[in-house]
DNA sequence: CATGAATGAGCTTTCATTCAT
DNA sequence: GATGAATGAAAGCTCATTCAT
């Protein structure tokens, strides 16, 4: 008698979303190209088949890893925080807090910061992306309160932004890189 | 009409620059992995088994564009400011004034930077790198006389070429990116 | 309530039967390398590991589903017809009578018909096979009693029942059908 | 100085031909999935990477052989005949001894012939195809005539097509297959 | 020298077979 | 016994490399 319906669907969730972490790192680190399914497949520890019973190729997996690389929980807190009543200054001490947390609790934050990183890079305007657009309100916030620095608040934007992938793909090659301070990301905007 | 020897010699060396230069761009922005000969040699004009005329193969191109990047006129550069009896203020704003307009002016600068990090990203020790080193000094010495911000100097080096980088990157992917000023490199710095 | 042993075993023969049956359909259609073991199993409506409980193999079941397709008894009707006092107009007959109402009443019979043709074309000689030379037979003491056509015995024999392997592979492919006439074999060896 | 464009075109077209060409005699005898690009490749002695020069896919390949196998030839001549102010008789003859001809004579013929056989096998209404209603009109010619057998004349083109499928096939198997005579396709229609 | 068609090693993908449940 | 997820051998396919022209 095989495992009831739930048990086996769930088992494959999990199957998924293993294939799908352990595989983020590789090609965020490596690229597609670089990225062999033998390697992906000895590095999850399970045969190259099992890979195509949850993607239908190699291109699938990455296309999926890339589209799940949308780092909408920092849009969010961002949303949230861009409307608080507190003055700018406080909001960027914030997410720039929030980002050096997840960076050395989460490892898969650094890969997700990368792999959105390099989505955007490719695309012709990297300026319109949400993420770009809701720091550029709060970093205009600032330039009127006089505690960020002027210039073109997108420009500023990309430079924070800029900074933490640097940081995240560092930490995909070294494991003994230095935690990344809040400081050091918020003397980016300071005036 | 046989050319003379100089010609021809010339026209070897013309054509090994050109497959050096054009292929560095794809290699920078896409990785080995994902940069075929085919492609190569389509984008630079010529058959695909003239660039093994040149280059015995893919790897050695590779390996040979890789070395090139190597960033020595900026490390000669900065040991000469090094030693010059000006105040470290004034080195970084040279070093960084002639970093912006090397990055306008000449493409090649950026593939050279990018490549460059790449190659110190896969190192186990990005920090023992003399460029990394040079930087630290001057960094050091502006710290001393209070016009740096206080901070590990390696750390400070590598967040000051780490930007370098993140410009020059964006740079191979958009036509449009603004000029890099060289007051935001030196903020980076500033106490 | 554990069946009894008879039960067991009965129900292991019927889907032993089950799958041979069923597969051979597939089989007659679409060849060997056409057919996969999971579009089996979906068809028959059981899971991919039931069949390997009763086959070792693949090619097990596929050549089991060829040696049954031997036609011992059309062969051992032709013999006994072959020895009974009555023309040869009429053995024809009967035989052609015999094949049109199987192939219309026994859906297996076409699928069996179709595996024997094509065993026997790829063998070197056809010609050996039992079913041409019982045939020949008889198609011999027809020429002679003048009421089948002249030529060689065994290339008739040869066009006999290659027409009714054309029609059971019509038939495995197209449920409409007509049904075959016994007239439309006997003409074939008519004077 | 590389061959001239004509030459080169020339070059190219003759390897799609010969590979089509080698290539349709393994697909008419094994079928798709029995036939491997390597076992291919080997017959026709060439690298397996060729193939795909020229083809995007093995099922491309084969689709291609599939459509090329129309009998556009036979249809046309039958077309032709059938307008002729001649018995129907006579036109029979005629179409039956250009079949025997070139069945003898031109191997890509039973090529042909097998792959169109079965590519009609797996259409739903296989009686709707030119060649059959073309060989029905003279068919019916015949019946008037009272030169060809009663019945109806989709049923006896099939059954005339049929045989000649059925020797193509044979054909395809056996190097020592005796010729096909005229006569056997003519008695098949004869009254 | 320059070319691009041809090659085959090595990749991606499929599918017969196994095995934990 | 029955299942279908997991496996890996073998097939399809790509692309760095060679070589005839």
């Amino acid at each position: 008698m095989p495992k009831t319906k739930e048990q086996c669907q769930k088992m494959r969730d999990d199957m998924r979303v293993k294939i799908l972490k352990m595989s983020s790192l590789y090609f965020a680190r490596y690229g597609f190209g670089d990225t062999k399914i033998s390697d992906l497949a000895k590095h999850i520890g399970i045969g190259q088949g099992t890979i195509y019973l949850y993607f239908k190729s190699k291109e699938e997996l990455f296309d999926e890893i890339r589209n799940n690389a949308d780092n909408k929980d920092d849009l969010m807190k961002l949303k949230v925080l861009s409307k608080l009543p507190v003055s700018a200054k406080t909001k960027i001490d914030k997410i720039s807090n929030e980002i050096c947390k997840k960076l050395s609790e989460d490892e898969e934050y650094a890969v997700k910061i990368t792999l959105l990183t390099q989505v955007l890079l490719e695309k012709e305007d990297m300026y319109s992306d949400d993420l770009y657009k809701e720091m550029a309100k709060i970093i205009r916030q600032g330039q009127k309160e006089g505690s960020v620095v002027k210039g073109d608040a997108l420009y500023l934007a990309d430079l924070y932004w800029g900074n933490v992938y640097l940081y995240a793909l560092k930490g995909l090659f070294s494991a003994t890189l230095k935690p990344l301070k809040k400081d050091t990301l918020n003397r980016l905007l300071e005036a």
